[in-house]
This record gives structure tokens, sequence and C-alpha cells, in this order.
DNA sequence: TTGCCAAGTGGGGTGGTCCTCCATATCGTA
DNA sequence: TACGATATGGAGGACCACCCCACTTGGCAA
């Protein structure tokens, strides 16, 4: 689904509808809803579901994909920020209030490494904006050394994934990313 | 399964194949392992599984309630270590081995919460012993307030959870708890 | 020891999933 | 308008969790 202009018009938009009726079901029912009632819901095929998106992890990555690049702004902005420190942890507490808004975005977001070959743009996206910051934290010895940004990122998705199904998830993440992010920085 | 002396001899021999049966795929192939399958290796209809099993966290607690009991076991002889603090966080990383060694284990530990109704064993016997040891660390003023034994041990069923399919999992998943159980220690 | 019946079993059915083929319908162009 | 490349979706295969019910079996009472 890369090159989108490649596609005719018909085809396009049965690829939008399918992408907003998979964004509306995950949020209701999280990240592994059923394939064969979005495309109920987006009135196509199942089949033409599956030619759009071979797999599961490449419908994930059109939903967030917009989400994503959210991130990756705001990533750049804070890189501007005066305290690089402050600047990454605020950054990794905004993608867990994202993952942790939208079902399935942390499963996404953590896959990236799994599948090499298709997809991985949202890991990739996001890996590489969090570099940044890191590495300006890392200069200004607001980080323990040896921390990597796919640890970090990985440590936020697995707070989100665990919370995902609580009664009061959004708060008991936050809690739970303020503890394992105090840990970052050095003794 | 609770009253296995009411079981009929027959039953409970079925009961102890499918529990084996169970061990052995999910180790293979994690904790979505597939139930007829089990079922299959075991020997039996899967309606037999299912009558003993009606859940299939009914079946993980089942599985791996020998590991959580040594974990308990583990909590209880830490109640005598010198150092509250380090007792609760050596006690945390022995979770997080466990939780890693053993595919599912770590999901099971967290979805006692989830279906207060059946189960909720495996969460409830582990909760019960981590509480003491952090009542003592805290006690001591070895972790910061605020902080509750549910959460510890999501944070570490999540991180278990979350390096469940990497390659190099479990010194990734130790790095990660290294970061995270830092933050449990006062400012 | 024998006979009986409650307890236990598993094949087969239901309804769901993911995914693939291929005959058909549609788009965009010449 | 006519045509061919492109796109579609229903039908079907392989798998899954879970349930029903005709049958078997263990263990107790006589």
């Amino acid at each position: 689904m890369s090159p989108r202009q490649q596609l005719r018009a018909d085809a396009r938009r049965n690829a939008d509808r399918i992408v907003a009726a998979a964004g509306a079901l995950i949020a209701e029912r999280g990240a592994d809803a059923s394939l064969e009632e979005i495309a109920r819901r987006a009135g196509v095929g199942s089949a033409t579901l599956h030619r759009h998106f071979p797999a599961r992890q490449a419908l994930l990555e059109a939903v967030f994909k917009d989400r994503v690049e959210a991130l990756c702004a705001k990533a750049g902005d804070l890189l501007a920020a005066a305290d690089p420190g402050e600047a990454l942890l605020a950054w990794l507490r905004a993608v867990g209030a994202h993952a942790v808004a939208n079902r399935g975005l942390g499963a996404s977001l953590m896959r990236g490494g799994g599948d090499p070959a298709l997809g991985g743009t949202c890991h990739d996206l996001i890996t590489g904006a969090g570099e940044k910051l890191l590495v300006r934290a890392r200069a200004a010895g607001a980080v323990r050394p040896g921390i990597t940004i796919v640890q970090l990122l990985k440590l936020v998705s697995a707070i989100s994934l665990a919370t995902e199904h609580d009664p009061d998830g959004p708060a008991e993440a936050e809690r739970l990313l303020g503890i394992a992010i105090d840990g970052v920085r050095p003794r």
C-alpha cells in the first residue's frame, strides 16, 4: 500500500474505508478484532481486505500511521526543549498516553522487529524519532548509559499492553510509567 | 479442579494428563497454544478438556500452580533477609526470571483481576506473598510510598510479556527489569 | 462377587476465525 | 463506445473454541 497513487480510484476508496472501519472496531474491541467483521463494516468482501493488507500488522500500521506521525512530530518539537532529559521523559509519557488511548497501538509499536520483511514502518518511525531525543539526553548526562531507545519504547508499550484490560487503565498506566521512567535517570 | 479428591480416579488421571500436555505445548508455542492440540496430545477428547478446565485461564492456573507456589515459598524465605528493600527487589527479579522462563506465566499472573469469578488463584497467591515483602520494605523506607504489589507485579509481567517474542528475550527482560525496578526505590 | 447408576467420556456438530481461488464486475483509456 | 487491465467478493478449505448427548466405566451396595 506504499504507492497509493498507483491504485485505481475504487481500490483506494475501499482501502480507506477498510482503514476507517478497522480504526473504529479496534478502538471498540482491541487490536485482535476480527478481520472478517472489519471487512463487513467496511462493506467489502474479506478477500478485498486481505489483498490490500496481506497481514494484520499491515492494517494496524495503516490505522495508526497518523498517530505515530504525530508522536514523531512531537519528538521533533521536543528536540528544542531546554532540558534534554525532561524532554525525553515527557515524550515517553506522551507515547504511553497515546498507546493507552488507542487500543492496540502499543502492540503495534513493538512488533516492528518481529517481521522485518513487511511493514515495520511504525516501529521504525518512532524508533528513529526517539533516538534523537535519547542521544541528546545521553549527551547531557540525563539518562544512565547503556539504555537504548528500543528498550525504552518496549517498556512503554509493555505497560500500555498490561493495563489495556484494566478497569482503570489510563490512570494505572500513568502510575506504572512513573515508576518505570524513574529508573531511566542516572543514580 | 479445586476438590481433586472428589474426582473419580480416571477423571483425575485425565486431568493430570491434560495439565502435563498443556505444560509441554505451552512451553513450545506459548500461552495461546491450541486447546484442541493439547487434548490430542493428552489422548483425550476436546470435550473432556473443556469440562475439566472451563476456561483457558483455569488450565493455565493448573499448569503454573507449582511454579507459583515455589515463588511464594521464596517470598517467605526472603521475609527473613537482612535488607527488606533488597529482599523485595530480589524477589521481583525472581518472579521476572520465572515469567520469562515459563512462557505464558506472566500473562497468567496478570489476568487474575480480569475474571474475578473463576480462578484468580495464581494471581491471589503471588499477590499475597509479595504483599508481605512490600509491607516490610515500605516500613524500612526502602520503597517510595503509594506503590502497590499489584503494580509491581504488573510491571514485571508486562516486561516478560513484551520480551517473549524477542530473539534475546531473557537477557533483554533482565535489563528492562533493572531499569524499571530502580524506579521503585525512593528518590 | 455381582449389578447398578452416577460420573465421566469423546465423536460430531455449531458457529466463528483467517486466508485463497477464480468467475465476474468495474474503472479509465484509446 | 469498446476494450483490457484492475479490482472485487462469494464460496470454500483449514483451523479454532466450545457444546450436546449417546455411550462407557469406576466404585459402591448388596
